[in-house]
DNA sequence: TTTGAACGTTTTTTT
DNA sequence: AACGTTCAAA
């Protein structure tokens, strides 16, 4: 490797990269080549301080950034970096509690429940403790425990301040917690605090790890919560070298528990923490940047910090105003196929909205024009219920004291288990202490079942036993090819009517190459996960911890959609701020609390500054909302932005016409009537077309009226105004 | 116990 | 609009 390379840094960025052994905290902002200066350091680390690899180690927010950084650092040392450890929070102490699942208490067979599975089994629970589930919904009891376990509290730990309501909510946890423990399970929040735990108890674990990684690399710092603060300090020590990355503007995760507060707090924790701000902007042109500057320059909370580009103006800020959501779609649409026509190639525009709800109307546009996208969020792969059933089958085959695994699927398909037996053998266990597999052995072998459920009851027992054996020594896609085929999933999926059994199935069949997949960058990265106690046990581990950032048909060229959370990070030539209305963007979940409206303005600083070359942003003057019209005025963010950076259509105007809709002929009806145009009716005075349906006379017409709002009316009721 | 239909409710962002 | 829950009938 040759220095050259750093030399291709500017002032900030190399005076970050090659700084002395210390403490840094780097302020960087938006599209200032953080992850560039991330991976540098760490090859200037190995190149010039000598660093060993292997006593580094370094956080990012996703398992994609993870992968990335890297291959990045690889191509830079041109070695391989397989000692060094680079993964998210989560994965990291998933990999050291697979290392020490002893002394952390964890059983060796201990599996991750997702939320889906963590929200199951906290209703479960809340039923069986006779707790009224409409005063203690279990989302709440979810959100409850969730934060607790954010500020590293256990349920003991938690203070009632003799609230009868909070004890309840106590009470549930703990309920909670001893069913996590009696299975094996570990949530999400749990993977951090078992490790900050662990490393309080065994002095000796911690030094471990403390004596290994004396180098840490934190990205997203303005993310990260209390216990994952709590975690870089202990694993650091007196002894570690902290760099630290983040950017205030950009803290969009609040409402989970991130504080963004860490940044200052890492300053005044760590002595001589070495401050470097990095605000020369490489991506965006001079207008976006302007733009997203004078935004969140409403930010009362923030640090301050103005970035900067000796990059030309570039291209006003297109906003269109559309009617409703089908008009924003198309105009979309269009200006995607004007861009590609100019050469830009689909994988460099993104469609960015801030809720998942938005993006269907989207995929039917795109799909209309023939236009390939690709869609991020949403149910990931790992989500689906066929998948999520197929996996509960295998856990339950690895382990059978699962009980959130086998609540799963003892009834799926249905084998005359219903809820009075379930209860009945929920009951048993809960009386004997005993995991509810072991309860329905005792309950047949002592004949407490009727019979008729008792044939069911053993039938399923026997499936799981057979199916345990007949895997013993399949591979891991084997061992899941045969569960798919011979637990009775296929054929249950494939009694249900139209195309979703249809796509359940194709989902199994994905779900069998996953696992091949799996198996194979086992063998090639020979690390990995196998700290876990067998390729079934790691593979259902990283289901639960990725749930699905492999997606069919990644190669092809295409648009990307995602929400405005998923965006952070990326980069694209021409960026669609889609849904700009109040009440969709800010939410109005958000719009009362003052603190949550800023984190939505910086939600859009962060939609803003994706952008490289072309912003467009849009809103609709209609839209369909949760079933039901609503007509959302423009959002305050639009106005934030000073008007000399914005072009197209003013943000007041009452009506313009929508150009997608007029250009297209076949819009017109018989009549001569086409969307956007002013009509007049008898009865409802004047209006606007939003949409048609139909051809001719006989097409129906949506038409938004001054005096009684929105209706569908036939074509020879109105007249052209 | 299962099934289907009627009913009512609920809408953010996710490692 | 889409989802989950509840209710009644088989």
């Amino acid at each position: 490797m040759s220095t050259l390379i750093f030399d291709s840094l500017n002032e900030a960025q190399s005076l970050a990269v090659k700084a002395p052994l210390g403490h840094q905290l780097i302020l960087a902002g938006a599209g200032s080549g953080k992850t560039r200066v991330l991976t540098y350091r760490i090859a200037w680390l190995v190149h010039a301080e000598k660093v060993s690899p292997a006593n580094i180690l370094a956080v990012t927010f996703t398992n994609k950034a993870a992968s990335e950084m890297r291959h990045r650092i690889e191509s830079l040392l041109g070695t391989s970096a397989k000692a060094m450890w680079i993964g998210t929070f989560h994965n990291l102490c998933h990999r050291i509690l697979r290392n020490h699942w002893r002394e952390a208490g964890l059983s060796e067979h201990f599996q991750i429940l997702d939320s889906d599975d963590q929200y199951r089994l906290l209703r479960r629970l809340i039923l069986s403790l006779n707790i009224d589930e409409d005063k203690f919904p279990p989302k709440e009891a979810q959100w409850f425990i969730n934060a607790q376990k954010d500020q590293g509290l256990e349920s003991s730990q938690v203070p009632s301040h003799g609230n009868t309501i909070q004890q309840k909510w106590i009470m549930i946890y703990a309920a909670y917690e001893e069913a996590c423990q009696r299975a094996g399970l570990v949530d999400f929040a749990d993977l951090l605090m078992k490790v900050n735990k662990l490393w309080k108890t065994h002095s000796n674990i911690l030094a471990h790890y403390q004596d290994r990684f004396r180098f840490l690399l934190v990205d997203e710092f303005q993310d990260t919560n209390a216990q994952q603060y709590d975690w870089v300090r202990q694993i650091a020590g007196s002894q570690g070298y902290i760099t630290i990355v983040g950017d205030d503007d950009q803290s969009i995760y609040g409402w989970r528990g991130a504080q963004v507060e860490n940044l200052e707090r890492f300053r005044r924790d760590f002595p001589q923490v070495s401050l470097i701000r990095l605000e020369q902007n490489y991506r965006s042109s001079g207008t976006i940047l302007k733009a997203a500057n004078a935004l969140i320059a409403n930010n009362q909370s923030r640090f301050g910090k103005n970035l900067w580009t000796t990059q030309g103006e570039g291209e006003k800020i297109t906003v269109y105003a559309a009617f409703n959501e089908f008009d924003e779609a198309h105009f979309i649409a269009n200006r995607i196929r004007e861009h590609q026509a100019r050469d830009v190639c689909l994988s460099n525009m993104a469609i960015l909205y801030r809720s998942n709800a938005q993006s269907r109307v989207l995929e039917e546009t795109l799909i209309h024009y023939g236009i390939a996208y690709r869609i991020y969020g949403g149910l990931r792969f790992f989500e689906r219920s066929e998948i999520k059933d197929t996996l509960a089958y295998l856990r339950l085959i690895a382990n059978p004291e699962d009980d959130a695994a086998m609540e799963r699927i003892i009834n799926v398909p249905t084998r005359g288990i219903g809820d009075s037996t379930q209860a009945l053998l929920r009951e048993h266990a809960k009386q004997h202490q005993l995991p509810l597999w072991q309860a329905a052995e005792q309950m047949l072998a002592q004949k407490l079942v009727p019979s008729r459920t008792a044939s069911g009851l053993t039938h399923f027992l026997e499936t799981i036993q057979t199916l345990r054996t007949d895997i013993h020594n399949l591979s891991l896609h084997e061992s899941v090819q045969h569960v798919v085929y011979n637990s009775g999933l296929i054929e249950h999926y494939r009694k249900e009517k139209g195309e979703k059994g249809i796509s359940r199935i194709e989902n199994l069949e994905e779900l069998i190459n996953a696992a091949k997949e799996f198996e194979n960058e086992m063998e090639a990265s020979d690390v990995g996960q196998l700290m876990s106690p067998s390729p079934l046990s790691a593979f259902l581990s990283y289901s639960a911890l990725e749930a699905g950032e492999s997606q069919a048909g990644l190669s092809q060229d295409s648009v990307q959609l995602m929400t405005l959370h998923s965006a952070k990070g990326l980069e694209f030539n021409t960026v669609f701020l889609a849904g700009c209305e109040e009440g969709l963007f800010p939410h109005y979940l958000s719009q009362e609390n003052p603190e949550k409206l800023e984190e939505e303005r910086r939600l859009c600083y962060v939609g803003i500054t994706r952008a490289m070359q072309k912003l467009y942003m849009s809103y609709a003057e209609a839209r369909q909302l949760y079933g039901k019209n609503t007509h959302n005025r423009p959002s305050r963010f639009l106005k934030e932005i000073p008007g000399e950076y914005l072009d197209g259509i003013r943000i007041k105007t009452k009506v313009s016409l929508p150009e997608s809709a007029v250009s297209k002929s076949d819009q017109k009806t018989a009549a001569g009537l086409r969307v956007g145009q002013q009509v007049t009716h008898r009865q409802f005075g004047e209006g606007v077309i939003l949409q048609q349906e139909g051809q001719g006379d006989r097409a129906r017409l949506q038409i938004r009226f001054a005096r009684v709002g929105i209706k569908w009316l036939i074509a020879s009721y109105v007249d052209q105004g």
